[in-house]
RNA sequence: GGGCGCUUAGCUCAGUUGGUUAGAGCGCAGCCUUCACACGGCUGAGGUCGGAGGUUCGAGUCCUCUAGCGCCCA
């Protein structure tokens, strides 16, 4: 692989050979199709692993889901992350940039589901002809789950090349052979080897337990899924009798349909008013069952009547008054939503009148809760228990962030991952990480700080990485959980409803004296919190790079997911690898439309990006992406893009002019010194180390704008000024220092806009250079080789409270001289007959030093120092104590 | 209810550790077809920095209170 590079300073080759070479008139179009392929084919951005962590800047890219519509958020962070790799990789890092594509989980699934029109019913018969209906169809076709995750493979496969498109077009400087899916096989085994490991140190658990469940959906979600959703709802006012038969007891509740699941009665310990009745009992209404009043805390006072029901599960309060309280489980709604059977009388279901019981139930069984609602408020209305009429209310509910019913919740075995042990070190971690900007560490801290159970891993789906274990079955056909069989770690990745544990037959599966698969796959974090470990090859034999890129330099990621993905791989780097999975995280902002709201395709307000990239060109739209800081949130608008283009062409222009001023090759060292020259190359330097400093610290929109500033000073004044000696014939000394700076700066301006300019820089580096040669592994420029090419030390020119340059001067001067004939509406050519300059002695010999460029530029008859007596004070004057008097040649002169 | 962020020219945003007349681009107005650039250049008008109070010789920049918007979490 070829990485040669251009030596320190950018010096240039036959210099007059490439004159030729430079476009009549250079244009941005077509420049990521000249380029993208040239860079692939060059394999300018391949990893070469140096084999020394030291030696590397690895960053672990977020993986997008591809089942998401693609748009132009998706160029804004990751061109971020492009300009932070490109700038490490000019810094002579071997740069691990690796990508990925998140297919596997739910979201795919359902993009599936309703792209094909299918669902997937697993034991349904295979189909090989079925022709799936398309979107839009009214009735899904049941479908097997190999046909199904078929289908899941074929569509993310397709999606993944748009995305792949994209990402080429916008000119990120991945490695693509480092490409990898969350669904792949490699994958499969580094999620299933990670589990099985944490499962071994017995870092995760299996268990039966209340758990938050999407009926629809008919599976399993972790907190981190949850989201409030405000909803309308009613209060009911229900009476319970007591069961001494002293009157009755009023409570409210939003969930009616649960009475018959109601398990207890609780109130606050303080309140005065049910003190006396902890302790006493209560019969249900319509069932007679009889519960207990019981004192929590967490029993509100001001809420309803200050007494609420228990039941399991209504909410997660009711889980935790359950456990805390020791109460029994009296299970009525199913995983599928609706009301499943209740057999009362039995044990367990004991009750007053077990006829009248069974009669309500009746009512209910099958129904959704819903419908169940409305049919137990009619019996509770009827038999009198219902007081008043029902209370309309706006409360939040927790539903699965994906979902669209309210999340239920139920009884289930299901795979936990200890996290509530490990809080403390979570917190520790994520201090050890340098947040950028730092503010976001607080959400993730508060995310730590409020978790409230262990991370359910399990998801009862189909599209994902299965778990690699099996359950004996005993000779009375019961399922021994708490010994499973695992699969050795050299047969991952497996299926193990497809393959057999060792030691057993297909036969056995499902047989007493057999075994059976455990059915679930895992919860997408679960895989892609393994991201470092993938992207990475982490027991791949020879593709293993982890020791020479693990712990990661950077993870980018935006905001929204600190508390899934990026607290999901601070836990598995933890509990795995004993380590922070990275050093630095940046967050990066969403993009809004132009009214400020979140794009969404719910509110049609989605920005494709092809249509951007189209019209401003990839150099444009990712000046775009680069101008905006980290975190925050950006309104999509093309003016920022149409500026990017703008610049782009200047820098096309200008270097053709700078380039066409380059004669015979001569040294760069010591051959600038002119004082303003040497004005210029000091602001350069300023400029560089500013820009250096910004981009170290993940402040890529700083350093744009100091490089962009300085950029549009070199060619408004310093080029103007300049031109005079730089079209002079035959050379002299004076001309010398003039190309050199002309040869300098432009080689620095071109390597410290190359992390965000890919294209264009890249285009004029290949007027001047070898085909070989690349902007983008040139070195990055250094102090030490401005400070070289001078003659004498470069003066830098405009901190506060310093002497002005010599270049900010003759700027300030060459601005009056404008200003006098724009405001004459004479042409800028217009010859000036006399100028004068008043002002203190320090800041004329300053002027003094750039008089042949001021003359030449302005076009100046006579030039006229006046020095003002008493104008001295204390400390450097301000440029605007300069008084400049123009006095414009008549037109006909 | 708790936490965090934002509020600077008509618009979109910069303003580093407090320091001289608060910056940029767009938009607007005017001028210039100059031999790198009309997919351009130059010049100009336009804010007193959400509000109130405080610290300081000095505050957009620190502190307190407050309003509005947004995000995260209960």
């Amino acid at each position: 692989m070829a990485r040669e590079r251009t030596d320190r300073a950018g010096r240039t080759r036959r210099a007059d050979a490439r004159r030729a070479e430079l476009p009549e008139r250079p244009t941005l179009e077509g420049l990521e199709d000249r380029w993208g392929p040239r860079w692939e084919a060059a394999g300018t951005y391949h990893f070469a692993d140096p084999g020394r962590r030291a030696a590397v800047y690895s960053i672990d890219t977020p993986p997008p889901t591809v089942s998401g519509s693609l748009h132009i958020g998706h160029v804004f962070s990751y061109t971020q992350t492009d300009i932070v790799a490109r700038f490490w990789r000019m810094q002579d890092k071997a740069v691990f940039y690796p990508i990925g594509w998140d297919d596997n989980g739910l979201a795919t699934e359902r993009r599936v589901q309703n792209y094909y029109g299918v669902r997937c019913i697993p034991g349904t018969p295979p189909q090989p002809d079925l022709v799936p209906p398309g979107a839009g169809t009214k009735a899904p076709v049941a479908i097997s789950r190999p046909e199904f995750v078929e289908l899941c493979r074929k569509l993310t496969a397709e999606d993944e090349r748009a995305f792949e498109d994209l990402f080429r077009r916008v000119g990120l400087s991945v490695d693509w052979r480092l490409a990898y899916t969350t669904i792949s096989e490699r994958s499969q085994r580094i999620s299933q080897r990670g589990f099985l490991e944490l499962l071994t140190a017995g870092h995760v658990y299996r268990r039966e337990a209340p758990t938050l469940w999407d009926v629809d959906f008919r599976t399993a979600v972790a907190q981190a899924e949850l989201v409030d959703k405000e909803v309308s709802g009613a209060y009911h006012r229900l009476a319970f009798a007591r069961a001494d038969g002293q009157g009755q007891i009023e409570i409210e509740t939003t969930r009616p349909e649960l009475v018959p699941a109601c398990v207890a009665l609780v109130a606050h310990p303080d309140d005065a008013r049910y003190q006396p009745l902890f302790g006493t009992r209560v019969r249900t209404p319509l069932f007679g069952v009889e519960v207990p009043i019981l004192a929590h805390r967490l029993a509100d006072p001001d809420k309803g009547s200050g007494i609420a029901m228990v039941c399991t599960f209504g909410d997660l309060t009711d889980v935790t008054w359950w456990r805390e309280l020791d109460l029994p489980t009296r299970t009525v709604i199913g995983r599928d939503g609706r009301f499943a059977a209740a057999p009362f009388g039995e044990a367990g279901w004991e009750s007053a009148d077990v006829e009248a019981a069974r009669r309500a139930y009746r009512e209910l069984e099958g129904k959704t809760t819903a419908a169940a609602r409305r049919r137990i408020v009619e019996l509770l209305a009827e038999s009198g228990a219902l007081r008043g009429e029902p209370r309309t209310i706006t409360h939040p509910v927790k539903y699965y962030e994906k979902g669209d019913r309210p999340l239920e919740i139920v009884s289930s075995s299901q795979w936990f991952i200890r996290t509530m042990d490990l809080k403390a070190q979570l917190v520790a971690d994520g201090r050890a990480i340098d947040w950028h900007p730092e503010y976001m560490r607080a959400r993730y801290e508060d995310w730590v700080e409020g978790l409230s159970g262990d991370w359910n891993i399990s998801r009862q789906r189909f599209f994902g990485v299965p778990f690699p274990l099996w359950y004996p079955i005993g000779e009375d056909g019961s399922i021994d959980h708490d010994h499973p069989i695992l699969a050795p770690i050299e047969r991952l990745p497996v299926d193990p409803s497809a393959e057999v544990p060792e030691g057993y037959v297909e036969s056995q599966r499902n047989q007493p004296g057999g075994f059976v698969e455990d059915p679930d796959v895992m919860d997408t974090w679960a895989t892609s919190s393994l991201t470092p470990q993938i992207a990475a090859g982490w027991g791949e034999g020879d593709e293993d790079r982890l020791a020479s890129v693990f712990p990661m330099d950077l993870r980018p990621q935006a905001h929204d997911i600190i508390r899934t993905w990026l607290f999901s791989t601070v836990v598995r780097s933890r509990l795995g690898f004993g380590e922070v999975p990275w050093r630095n995280a940046a967050l990066s902002g969403w993009i809004l439309d132009p009214d400020r709201k979140k794009m969404s395709k719910s509110l049609g307000n989605v920005v494709v990006p092809s249509e951007p990239l189209e019209a401003h060109g990839a150099d444009a739209v990712r000046y775009w992406a680069a101008s905006a800081r980290l975190a925050a949130d950006t309104a999509f608008t093309d003016q920022q893009m149409r500026i990017g283009r703008r610049l782009a062409i200047k820098l096309l222009n200008a270097s053709r002019f700078v380039l066409s001023r380059l004669g015979e090759p001569s040294g760069l060292d010591g051959a600038i010194q002119a004082p303003l020259d040497c004005s210029v190359v000091g602001e350069l330097a300023d400029v560089l180390k500013g820009a250096s400093s910004a981009l170290s610290g993940y402040d890529h929109a700083r350093a744009l704008e100091l490089i962009e500033q300085f950029f549009w000073t070199f060619c408004d004044d310093y080029l103007e000024l300049v031109k005079g000696r730089a079209y002079a014939e035959g050379g002299g000394a004076d001309s010398d220092s003039a190309r050199a700076t002309l040869a300098l700066s432009l080689s620095v301006l071109l390597r410290l806009f190359a992390p965000f300019l890919p294209y264009v820089t890249e285009e004029v580096w290949s007027w001047w250079h070898d085909a070989a040669s690349s902007v983008h592994l040139a070195p990055w420029p250094e102090p030490d080789e401005l400070v070289r090419a001078c003659a004498v030390a470069p003066s830098s020119a405009r901190g506060d409270g310093e002497t002005p340059g010599v270049l900010a001067v003759a700027g300030h001067v060459l601005g009056e001289i404008r200003r006098t004939k724009t405001a004459a509406k004479r042409s800028m050519r217009a010859p000036v007959r006399r100028v004068e300059v008043r002002g203190d002695k320090a800041l004329l010999a300053l002027v003094e030093q750039a008089r042949r460029e001021l003359v030449d530029a302005g076009g100046i008859a006579t030039l006229e120092l006046v020095e003002e007596p008493g104008a001295a004070g204390a400390g450097p004057l301000p440029l605007s104590s300069l008084a400049v008097r123009v006095e414009l040649a008549e037109e006909a002169e």
